[in-house]
DNA sequence: ACCTGAACACCGTTCAAGT
DNA sequence: ACCTGAACACCGTTCAAGT
């Protein structure tokens, strides 16, 4: 990176860079300041607060979401949007700090709410998708480190039965409403 | 407080009250050390780090769910866990951040299991409800700071309407699967 | 057994001033 | 328009030493 000038879209892009890299307990200001080689009061040029630099980090992170065919069934949507949160390292804790201030994440809704009928249904799907990513993520930090209480912990193997089984729970009340209509 | 001893439970019971009382951003070992009128590397005596700590203060939180009768059905479960990660300012996150370490939260899953047949469903269910108490009380503090994006924002009303949802769907679920054997 | 005192290596944020 | 320099008020954690 040149020491030279820096705008909005360049500080989000390195932010999330830095991100992947080192994750969220370790993206302080100063540190991605020092990667921009550049004094970590200049990003409060572009950026108000370090929480509105995480808001720009979670819309791209956000911005993977591939967008819905309307017709499609709902597991692969629910499967994209996982995906994206998973994409990068913290990214659904990121979403999750940032999704109460709205400042992105309709997206997200959006998507689930052109395969759903029931708007209240949709987002339920997304805060589950959105709790199960976030201690996806968790647990692999923790077994990074060594920090797991039980022995021979298979990673990620029940943890997509977990997933596959809050899809279903989902997909099952759709299409017994959709019978009821 | 007085100035004298302490150990782990006396420590873990301010430590939940301070959290209640000022959230988990201002919750440093170094206040909470205040609070007790002693010196911030004393609480080292007690717990090996913060994560230790807050993973006490979870297990604290999680206690309050209510002893599942066998063969009642899961919505007042369910509500039963959320109120618990509701009880306490930013509890949910708590839980959350400390979840994937496994040192305690079983309770809650072993709940949900005695009245769910599947334990992918069950474990399904509680990532929801973790994911949805958190937003929960993040919109709360965003409100609090008066950081919303879009006016005339009813607060409680509709999220409500979004944590039944989501229980519609596990209890629709479970009943079709029941049918189903 | 439980705590003090002092230090180490960090944080986010503000603000006058520079170019 | 974009950044520097310096400061303010904080962090978690370690470790020798005290009682």
């Amino acid at each position: 990176m040149a020491p030279g000038r820096h705008d909005r879209d360049s500080v989000t892009t390195l932010a999330l860079a830095l991100l992947d890299r080192v994750g969220l307990p370790d993206l302080s200001m100063r540190r991605l300041a020092a990667e921009l080689e550049v004094q970590p009061s200049a990003l409060y040029w572009h950026f108000a607060s370090k929480q509105e630099l995480l808001a720009a980090v979670a819309d791209r992170i956000l911005s993977r979401i591939p967008e819905p065919d309307p017709g499609t069934d709902v597991a692969p949507i629910a499967v994209g949007i996982r995906d994206a949160l998973l994409a990068y390292r913290d990214g659904a804790e990121v979403v999750m700090s940032t999704y109460a201030l709205r400042l992105g994440a309709r997206r997200a809704q959006d998507a689930l709410q052109t395969v759903i009928g029931d708007d209240a249904s949709a987002d339920a799907l997304f805060e589950f998708i959105l709790g199960h990513s976030t201690l996806v993520q968790q647990r692999m930090h923790a077994q990074s480190i060594g920090a797991t209480t039980d022995a021979a912990d298979d990673p990620t193997a029940e943890l997509d039965a977990v997933f596959r089984a809050g899809i279903r729970a989902f997909t099952t009340l759709s299409s017994v409403t959709d019978q009821r209509s």
